[in-house]
DNA sequence: CGGTATTTTGAACTATCTCAACTGGGGTGG
DNA sequence: CCACCCCAGTTGAGATAGTTCAAAATACCG
């Protein structure tokens, strides 16, 4: 299966209706910069694990999500690849500033990218100085949640860190009736993602089943079985568990990350199976 | 040992003799942005492990480090601190566009600041739209130095890691003579940093002195036998060495970070103990 | 239905952590 | 001045989480 549709954006109108219109990039500019922009991108899609930008080439493009999440992969010099960090919807992949990709980024779903010109971006955000602003604020919030995950990895197990992982990944609301995640990274990609093997990963999360947090109804879905026992066990009280749950209003996450939609990373399903089971690598 | 001697700067000029002047914030405005921000700095001393700026509490101010080393240190619900990143002299502590710090920051050797209230900061940014993209780039800059330290420590051993990190921490040029450094962090925030307890970080100094790659003459002090050698092994190519040493101009570190003064880490000492050994807690 | 890729399980091995004890230098107070 | 303490650094030994390698099981595809 192929994804290459390129579609000119005929009309800022199309901005209108977008899905990330108020997040990210292009919430950044007035309406000027705004309908300059919009003019000038091309909307395209990718399938799971097609490469969107790669490390050391020149920068000839950047593009916002608009849906599906993004890997940013670093190579090293053995070359092997790191997943670093997800992309979500609305974050911008690409550096308009750098001369060449300093990272690689690669579709870790099926994704929606909005093709822009650096150059054209670069003119907008001189046009429009704000944008300077937001665009800071976006990178230092990328940079800040990179930190944040860090230090929530350090000096855990694979358990802890794939329970926190998981726990963080929840909607903020209590849905009524049981909660089911369907998670769309492949094995390999979660695994890197948080530092482990695949092996560890896998058995990292047949431990949670065990330990009745989770349940796995296929390889990608599961249900979570306890809220509590997930956040216990990612916070390391795996063992005074009892004690800590029964004390009420304890605040945890208070002051971790700011909420985000992660839609795309691990989504509610409600009914059935996924439309679309994983694709093959591209 | 106390430091507290804020000296209101007197005179613009001041600045012109400063030792950062060519590097980071100092270097991001005009003529008019720059006096302005001189006439309202004022200068600090800290001590080792002082406290520069504590985690949650409100911006009060942004610093630029003049000399020394800052530990950006971020504490987890368990109370544990860790030791995410090094600050360099130039480069900026504290976001003046946050209403409260995200991180602590601590002297990781005794140091010296440059206080800024954030509102002038932020005027003068406001005054200088180029400015802005100067920020953007250190801020972007930061960001790919944390992501690239941590590809580094990826699937690496702890001799790797450390053998990685001090061939960083190398200066370019091939001094004559034999090469020493010094270690200015304590084994307890170097440890941290490289992701290791103090016992595993303290055998695999020891470690490296056995192969031969360096040579500890006292704790904080250790002369590099062999430049090679600490590269090959921060490679992972410990058993190969002998094989891939024998080619020459192969290029690593080519990708790696941009090159920058690292003075403050690790200074080469050319002749004899440093003038102040390591000041005892603040 | 066979072929291929992903996921899962198993078992041996090992790097690192933990806990505990020892060392040495610097300062403090008698 | 010396005895003492305290702390950073070092060393040792046992416990263990995670890796590696290998193979089974499952899902997916034409």
């Amino acid at each position: 299966m192929t994804f290459a549709h390129p579609r000119r954006a005929t009309a800022p109108e199309r901005c209108h209706n977008c899905a990330v219109r108020a997040v990210g990039l292009c919430n950044w500019f007035d309406a000027t910069g705004n309908s300059l922009i919009a003019s000038r991108t091309i909307q395209t899609r990718f399938a799971q694990g097609a490469p969107i930008l790669i490390q050391g080439e020149p920068v000839e493009r950047v593009g916002v999500i608009l849906s599906g999440l993004a890997k940013l992969v670093l190579v090293d010099e053995r070359g092997d690849e790191h997943l670093i960090q997800l992309l979500h919807a609305g974050e911008l992949v690409g550096d308009p500033f750098q001369s060449e990709n300093v990272f690689s980024v690669e579709a870790a779903t099926e994704l929606e990218l909005c093709w822009l010109r650096p150059a054209v971006l670069a003119d907008a955000i001189g046009q429009c100085p704000a944008a300077y602003r937001c665009h800071l604020e976006a990178t230092t919030r990328q940079a800040n949640e990179l930190k944040f995950s860090q230090v929530a990895s350090r000096g855990r197990n694979a358990v802890q860190r794939l329970a926190y992982w998981i726990f963080v990944q929840l909607p903020d609301r209590t849905a009524p009736g049981p909660l089911r995640l369907q998670i769309v990274l492949t094995r390999r990609d979660l695994a890197s993602l948080l530092e482990m093997t695949v092996e560890t990963l896998c058995r990292a999360l047949h431990q949670l089943e065990q330990r009745q947090a989770i349940h796995l109804e296929t390889p990608e879905i599961l249900e979570i079985t306890s809220r509590e026992k997930l956040r216990a066990i990612g916070r390391g009280d795996d063992d005074r568990l009892r004690a800590t749950l029964l004390e009420p209003g304890w605040e945890w996450g208070a002051r971790t990350l700011p909420s985000r939609p992660r839609l795309a990373v691990v989504a509610p399903c409600a009914a059935d199976a996924p439309a679309h089971p994983r694709d093959p690598q591209s």
